[in-house]
RNA sequence: GUGCCCUUAGCUCAAUUGGCAGAGCGCCUGACUGUGGCUCAGGAGGUCACGGGUUCGAGACCCGUAGGGCACCCCA
């Protein structure tokens, strides 16, 4: 039987690597730069941990989780563990398990490392997953918001991603939250029977999610409703305006979207997306939020937090669509051919000074031709070919043979080495077309 | 989870009304017994996604399953 990737679940082959070594270094250089610093958690959690802080009601808990009872010690249950679906609940864990609240605050950390979610594959969409998360804990300063923002911007432009713009709106606080929800009930009540069946079923369990709704009955209704920022109160709408002043300021583009409100139960204040073009109905590229709450509901004491997540696989696929292409990776320059077994072993024996000299170099395998050799150190794009044979082993020497110009030339075996250092020994890979 | 479409060699795709499974690219070898790219010749590579059905005969028609794509739901 032939064996396949699980469903959902890509590999990311040599050829798509420059792309991950581009998004990876810029996500992290930019964090770095930002004053952030990396935290990894691991993959596994208790189940608990997520249908807490991430909320029993979303789809990502309630049908999207990986999850499984791990093998128990006789006569005891086995304890439920989750493959996690973000990463944020992880971090406020090891946040609070690890005393950070007594270290200066706030705490700026980032993430990148793979997620799961058990959904329906689709272009852009897949169940293992890969994100760059961010968090500033610890402060509830509108400046830690535009921190946020402004870094999820500066990695787009990094990338050369354009014309992206913000999606931003407040969902208030406990206080004023519930006062809009009531409005907005109050609202949709008259056109209960009108929506769509699954906006009905919203209004009574989630009813801010009715306002998310892209049901093409449900939108004429949406229309007129009451905008959030209407009812935050002085605390929510200060927090608001004078994030948006910052942003005015930095000449970031913005929309204001009163019916953004996204999914995950520990948003406050703030939530933003951005979305990129070309990537279908998967257009999100990055998403986040303030969770003032969410430290506290995992059993810290009260700590506010905003942070945000975005893609890998989705910057990945707006760059290859906007045809940017990503730096090319090193190579060695240097290939090792031979020509008969003496000569065999005097190859294996340079190639090993050679990388214990710090020389990059590849060495030819299998008794095939020197014609073959030659042929696989081009396919290889090694520059630089050295040719050992009868006639070198006699005369102590090695033939250096320049490819790019087809000229060769012969260096004394004990010379190699210093000669091959002074060169430099590694070479970007020529443009390739993906 | 729901709906529609797709699946033939490593890749991109052909195969007429149901009648011998093919091409290009890539890979290997040789022409050139120690010298790459270009050219030419030869070769390897197939459970026609899987399972069942119809038929003298199925890659093709029918049913089911899996995987992929698109949309919905939701999200990165």
């Amino acid at each position: 039987m032939r064996f396949k990737s699980v469903k959902g679940m890509q590999d990311i082959l040599p050829e798509a690597e420059p792309y991950w070594r581009q998004v990876t270094a810029t996500v992290q250089d930019t964090a770095r730069r930002f004053g952030f610093e990396q935290i990894s958690t691991p993959v596994l959690e208790s189940t608990a941990l997520f249908s807490r802080g991430v909320g029993e009601d979303t789809d990502i808990v309630s049908k999207e989780m990986y999850t499984f009872t791990d093998r128990a010690r006789e006569g005891e249950q086995g304890e439920s563990l989750t493959l996690r679906p973000e990463f944020t609940a992880g971090v406020m864990r090891a946040y609070i398990e690890h005393g950070m609240s007594s270290l200066p605050q706030p705490q700026k950390l980032y993430s990148v490392g793979p997620l799961f979610r058990r959904e329906k594959p689709q272009k852009g969409r897949y169940r293992q997953l890969h994100q760059f998360n961010a968090e500033i804990i610890g402060s509830a300063d509108p400046v830690a918001d535009f921190e946020i923002l402004l870094l999820s911007y500066s990695i787009y432009m990094e990338l050369g991603l354009k014309n992206l713009r913000f999606q931003i709106n407040s969902t208030g606080d406990p206080d004023c939250k519930p006062k809009y929800v009531a409005a907005l009930k109050e609202y949709l009540a008259p056109y209960a029977d009108k929506l769509a069946p699954t906006d009905r079923d919203r209004l009574q369990r989630n009813p801010l999610r009715v306002l998310d709704s892209k049901e093409r009955e449900t939108l004429p209704y949406l229309e007129n409703a009451p905008h959030i920022i209407d009812y935050l109160n002085d605390d929510c709408r200060n927090h608001f305006h004078e994030l948006l002043g910052y942003l005015d300021a930095a000449g970031i583009a913005y929309s204001i979207n009163h019916r953004l409100v996204r999914g995950l139960d520990y948003y406050t204040k703030t939530v933003f997306e951005l979305w990129g073009e070309g990537l279908g109905a998967q257009a999100a590229l990055c998403g986040g939020g303030r969770y003032d709450g969410l430290v506290e509901l995992l059993g810290g004491s009260p700590t506010p937090g905003v942070g945000f997540a975005t893609g890998l696989e989705r910057i990945i696929m707006s760059m290859q669509d906007a045809g940017i292409q990503p730096a090319t990776l090193e190579r060695p320059d240097y290939f090792i051919a031979y020509h008969g077994e003496a000569a065999k072993r005097e190859a294996v024996k340079l190639i090993t000074t050679l990388r214990m000299a710090g020389v990059g170099a590849r060495v030819a395998f299998g008794g095939r031709s020197l014609k073959a050799q030659l042929k696989d150190a081009d396919r290889m794009r090694c520059r630089y070919v050295l040719i050992i044979g009868e006639d070198e082993l006699a005369g102590h020497t090695v033939a250096l043979r320049d490819l790019s110009k087809s000229e060769q030339s012969s260096l004394p075996m004990d010379q190699v080495v210093n000669a091959l250092k002074q060169r430099g020994h590694m070479a970007e890979c020529e443009k390739r077309v993906d």
